[in-house]
RNA sequence: GCGUGGGUGGUAGAGCGGUCAAAUACACCGCGCUGUAGACGCGGCGCCCUUUGGGCUACGGGGGUUCGAAUCCCUCCCCACGCACCA
């Protein structure tokens, strides 16, 4: 306790003489905050600049559940910012939620998330690290970024300190969360904006007249509101996703941190984390809540399902095509969040059109993670490849054994899942070699080096 | 614990003894058109095969009835709603 005063004495002392090499200077606070990645500061923006501003060196975090072996755009924007305070003097670190990995976040599709074992996370961090590699200065040596794991204090919370964490919360706070009330009353979708709202279906019939949609404010009357599915599609909330914010707020806690950085959808979890700072550590927490990067006309995220991620694992061409590959609608979007270019060069950039305005965004985020040369090369590769179809440049190559036939090499690439949608493809024309369709997936590959085998309109090959 | 309704493909959701690899919609893929965008048109969308056809595996799990089951019966598991209980 004494240990912790005066600390907190020294780095009051500090304040004004610099010693400590934090950047105070409002020009460049507000350069970062105020671009556009950052949505929403909790408790205020006045408080935020104020410890900002303070000359305090403080602890800034930000956290990521291991699930998947690959980040993307929507991660690296977060760890861009989070690597923009770091450079104002701040200590900032790298949260791994080994732990809450494991048990699932609720603001997904409320499923069971399945488990991962210790190693499956150990190698999802491991490329996490390689991705995150050229967004953060793992190797500077004043003040380097630090890669917690959750894990070290959440799995050896007891039974009984757990209980008293989850007594500084109740079921109605938690029933707040509108994803969880949707769970339990159903969705009601409104007509006009098709927002799904909650309410319960008693009060709505009771007092429909008075219940307005949530977001666009039209006035719900009895009969004309919509439901999701059968009961407004409830669904079963399970008692330990009420836990969830409780371990991502304790989180906080352990770090002992001053602010936390995190996802719009995260921001309850985020606040949770402040009232559990609050009530045990006497500490006020920040939080620094940042954009989703959703599509501003549908407010749909990437996703990889619909085809629309973008994963930092990708080759600079492949990153390149699926930047191009992103609705217009989402050019603004990625151009505040994943470039640094001046936002004074925004409106020049847009009006290049659509097309091109996407490209130099494209151009720009692969340059952040492959550097100048190779984002020039992709750009180059990309314009050749699919704007002029010109195919003799360089190629992945395939080698064509011997005998093998049009199916043994499409499914060679890995691109095709089966032989089945081999055959499909065959049929729809997909397949080509040299621009002549191979048809049938059973007959012999022509045995033709130099040419170009295309499978759909992405994956191109040139034949060894 | 009781009652009622349910558990079907990536999602929503039809089907309720054969004509079901399973309507429809969304998502996704391909072709065309393009700016690898969007919109639109057409096609496809379990796996495998020597493919206008055949085989295999699938409708929560297991078992049964039947010539034949996603469809009927039994049983187990799970979910929602209501009732009861609520230290």
């Amino acid at each position: 306790m004494l240990w912790c005063a005066s600390v907190g004495w020294y780095a009051f002392s500090d304040m004004g003489n610099k010693k400590n090499g934090i950047i105070t200077d409002p020009d460049a606070i507000n350069k970062i905050l105020r671009r556009g990645v950052a949505v929403d500061a909790l408790p205020s923006w006045g408080a935020l600049y104020g410890v900002l501003t303070s000359g305090k060196r403080l602890r800034i975090y930000t956290g990521a559940d291991p699930t998947a072996d690959t980040l993307h755009l929507s991660h690296a924007k977060n760890f861009m910012l989070l690597e923009e305070l770091r450079g104002l003097g701040h200590e900032v670190i790298l949260l791994v939620g080994d732990f809450t990995a494991r048990i699932g976040d609720p603001t997904g599709r409320g499923e069971a998330r399945k488990q991962l074992t210790q190693k499956e996370v150990k190698e999802n961090v491991k490329k996490w690290l390689l991705q995150i590699r050229p967004l953060m200065k793992f190797d500077d040596k004043k003040n380097p970024p630090k890669v917690l794991y959750n894990s070290a204090w959440l799995s050896r919370l007891s039974f009984q300190e757990a209980l008293s964490l989850a007594s500084n919360f109740t079921v109605q706070q938690m029933l707040e969360r509108d994803m969880f009330r949707r769970r339990v009353y159903g969705e009601w979708r409104c007509k006009k904006c098709n927002y799904p709202n909650a309410f319960e279906q008693n009060i709505l019939d009771r007092t429909a007249q008075s219940q307005e949609c949530q977001k666009c404010h039209q006035k719900f009357l009895k009969n004309e509101i919509v439901s999701s599915g059968d009961g407004g599609n409830k669904r079963p909330i399970y008692l330990h996703e009420f836990l969830y914010p409780l371990m991502q707020g304790y989180d906080s806690v352990a770090m002992d941190v001053d602010i936390e950085l995190c996802g719009r959808d995260q921001t309850f979890n985020a606040l949770a984390g402040r009232t559990l700072m609050r009530r045990l550590k006497d500490k006020e927490k920040y939080i620094l809540v940042a954009n989703l990067m959703e599509n501003p006309k549908t407010g749909e995220l990437m996703s990889k399902s619909r085809g629309t991620g973008v994963f930092l694992s990708a080759s600079p061409g492949e990153m390149y095509g699926a930047i191009m590959a992103q609705p217009d609608e989402m050019i603004e979007t990625l151009f505040i969040n994943c470039t640094r270019i001046p936002l004074e060069e925004k409106d020049g950039i847009m009006r290049m059109g659509p097309r091109n305005a996407k490209a130099r965004v494209a151009r720009e985020i692969v340059k952040v993670f492959y550097g100048e040369k190779k984002a020039q090369e992709a750009e180059a590769g990309f314009t050749q490849l699919f704007s002029r179809k010109d195919y003799t440049g360089d190629l992945p190559e395939i080698r064509v054994a011997p005998g093998s036939t049009v199916a043994d090499v499409v499914l060679q690439t890995h691109k095709v899942p089966s032989r089945s949608e081999a055959r499909r493809l065959a049929a729809a024309g997909a397949i080509k070699l040299d621009e002549e369709a191979l048809s049938d997936i059973a007959q012999k590959m022509p045995v033709r080096a130099g040419a170009v085998l295309r499978i759909g309109k992405k994956h191109i090959y040139r034949v060894k």
